[in-house]
DNA sequence: TCGTGTGAATGACTTCACAGCC
DNA sequence: GGCTGTGAAGTCATTCACACGA
């Protein structure tokens, strides 16, 4: 059937499928990793065992940024890591600034290898006089007042929110005020924003809930084992 | 068909799927807001429109936790409420120890609401003595090589790491010596252990994929719309 | 009439199975 | 033999459709 052809007509469309995007930035490091130790070439399988996924489930992922590998040899290390970086838009670079220079957002300031992602936190503002005129990690700390301006001065799409949560919409107003195309919020609170923008939301509840389950169901589990 | 007696027995094995432990925080919030108000019913419509979600999707997920409603009336807030915290198990405090404590373990530390979740950072741990001895949001930080010897008096059985990439594993290596049951790693790298051991990863990276790939991709789109 | 409960249908993602190549 | 490429099968999740109850 044709359904290649309808395939790829949706990766253009669409975009990979979200469990797809997840798992090539592990690829990606992984491959960084392998190309610092001097390897030039890698396979599926090797990936999937070390990463414990699916040989084959690596395989489609590395079809969808559109890298071919050679039979016995697999893929070329190099290529594979660009395919990957223009693949996700980390081969250009995107300026961010972060709403919120508390500790959250000064880890974030601080977190080594985004600038591998592409992405640049160029200035960070806050509505506390205290926080701001700061450096950290080689970055200013604004006024909040000044954002909108300087946003539509230096063209700044992207903006990271980690303030809480009762003053994440106030932020994300003024990051949309501002002409802001993304928003990645940090705050454990549902944003409102026009179509345009996308937001994605980092909640670590969400996580925290997943884990918790599953350790109740261990413990459960094992506790039920005890008795039996 | 015994369809509804074999997912009942699924879930009691194998948990809710991850989707709906991710969504179902996401409720909770919303509930205890609507609680806050005042108001004691509420239905999936309401929850669907408020957080954007397909109103039979979120009666399924709240299906999952075994709380039932009435037609009409919807479900009983409170009850609800209740009936995720034992569903998640956050009903039974769990005390962690955090293993970092650099900016995003004094994020951490100081994110309000973990306690909601039945989650209690009691301690955090540095290998730098200069980030010893100190009360950060009211715990003390101290130095590593106290943390095994601790948290098998204190039983604790649970580690959030935030140390650096390069240091994950000793970190992870230490509370596995603790005798740790769960493992929430914020650091951007692969830790081994042992099956009995949960471990989930936060990666910031697999976000940023997917929020960047849509960018790219409204980026193109809008830039092809303008040229046609 | 609106909302729950539920089975059936669709769709998305993963896993399997095998052909072709080195 | 090991590895890619690919279509088919299977599994899991979401959405639809409709019966029933207040």
């Amino acid at each position: 059937m044709e359904n290649s052809i309808a395939q790829v007509a949706r990766n253009i469309v669409k975009g990979a499928p979200e469990p797809t995007l997840r798992r090539l930035p592990l690829y990606y490091r992984l491959l960084k990793q392998l190309r610092e130790t001097g390897r030039t070439g890698v396979s599926c399988t090797l990936i999937g065992a070390e990463l414990r996924l699916d040989a084959t489930q690596v395989r489609k992922d590395i079809e969808m940024t559109g890298t071919v590998g050679r039979p016995k040899v697999g893929y070329d290390v190099n290529e594979l890591i660009c395919a990957i970086e223009k693949f996700l838009g980390w081969d250009n670079l995107t300026e961010a600034f972060l709403v919120g220079a508390g500790s959250l957002g000064e880890a974030l300031m601080g977190y080594p290898g985004f600038s591998e992602c592409g992405l640049s936190i160029v200035a960070a503002f806050d509505v506390d006089p205290n926080k701001c005129h700061r450096v950290i990690h080689g970055k200013h700390v604004r006024h909040i007042s000044k954002m909108t301006g300087l946003m539509r001065r230096m063209r700044i799409r992207f903006g990271i929110i980690t303030v809480p949560a009762s003053e994440a919409q106030q932020a994300a107003d003024l990051l949309i005020e501002g002409g802001v195309l993304a928003i990645w919020n940090f705050a454990p609170a549902k944003i409102q924003a026009p179509e345009r923008v996308i937001v994605t939301n980092e909640d670590l509840y969400c996580s925290l809930a997943v884990l918790s389950q599953k350790m109740t169901r261990k413990l459960a589990e094992s506790r039920s084992k005890g008795v039996a």
